[in-house]
DNA sequence: AACTTACTCAACCGCAGCCTG
DNA sequence: GCAGGCTGCGGTTGAGTAAGT
């Protein structure tokens, strides 16, 4: 017994909207907001259309705040770095991004940024999956065994990806010697996905580099998901939200490393997806 | 100028998870 | 605890347009 349709798909008019239908959208949520309820929108507003086609015109293409087009050098490396980490997350992706929405970045990575991240790379990384990393020459293809996670079987919402995520790494890597992930425990015989923790243990994760350096150096500044991302970004401030990382901690014995608790309430199997791939180094 | 191919991006589809009664 | 409804998300499609021949 299948779900009823939110809709009498042909009872609505489909396809492209016309420029009457968006101002009366914009018109009806800029005075009563969306009141709640997609579904009964379009009846309130006085529009023949699915409530879910209201929901995804208002939030893809008249929010005031939308920014069309015109991605930046720094967009462009937050976007692979972060689906190289977290892979087809967009809606992740984009929250961190302000003005840009899911499916516009979603649209941007495959039309452009694939193909982009695709042109300087000639082995995928085996399988997809992580490979311990043999000394390779630097160059174009020298990320590509870095820090590919290894996407396990069950992740069933990254695994389709691997591959582009091999690709984004060679481009922008995830923040090249910057993390590696100590891994919180050996990993579990494979369970159903149904058994997993909905709410993983943080993960704990060792960071290198400039900015956990100077940090520990100079005592243990605390570090939140601004300074990460900025690493990421090549030091551009970009990232008007910060809690992605917590727990900071410095290491008096290792100088030039931080250990910070990994947010597994952000990105619910990151934990998972990064320590195996440390288990696949180690 | 006509036709074909490639590209872009708005929109649709279906599923999963959350919420509520 | 369960079922149904709603929302949010990611994958996919297809119309429109640009570029190439």
């Amino acid at each position: 017994m299948g779900r009823a349709p939110c809709c009498d798909k042909a009872s609505v008019k489909r396809g492209p909207w016309s420029p009457e239908e968006d101002a009366q959208l914009r018109s009806y949520v800029q005075s009563h907001g969306i009141g709640g309820n997609w579904i009964t929108l379009p009846q309130r507003a006085g529009l023949n259309r699915c409530g879910k086609s209201c929901r995804l015109r208002w939030l893809n293409y008249l929010r005031p705040d939308i920014k069309h087009g015109g991605y930046t050098e720094q967009e462009d490396q937050i976007i692979c770095s972060l689906y190289n980490s977290i892979g087809s997350r967009w809606s992740i992706i984009a929250s961190k991004l302000p003005g840009r929405t899911d499916n516009d970045v979603k649209n941007y990575w495959n039309t452009k940024l694939k193909k982009k991240a695709a042109m300087c790379v000639q082995p995928r990384c085996a399988g997809g999956a992580f490979s311990a990393a043999p000394a390779t020459p630097p160059g174009a293809h020298s990320q590509c065994t870095f820090a590919q996670p290894a996407l396990s079987p069950a992740s069933s919402s990254v695994t389709s990806s691997s591959g582009d995520a091999c690709f984004a790494t060679t481009m922008y890597p995830p923040a090249p010697q910057l993390i590696r992930f100590d891994a919180p425990a050996p990993a579990p015989a494979p369970v159903p996905q149904t058994e997993l923790a909905p709410v993983p243990p943080p993960a704990t994760v060792t960071a290198y580099g400039p900015s956990w350096a100077s940090a520990t150096e100079a005592g243990g500044v605390p570090l939140d998901d601004d300074v990460f991302l900025t690493e990421l970004a090549g030091g551009e401030q970009l990232f008007p939200y910060g809690d992605l990382f917590t727990g900071f901690a410095g290491q008096p014995d290792k100088p030039d490393k931080a250990t910070f608790e990994l947010s597994a309430s952000y990105f619910p199997n990151m934990a998972e997806m990064w320590g195996t791939a440390c288990n696949t180094l180690t």
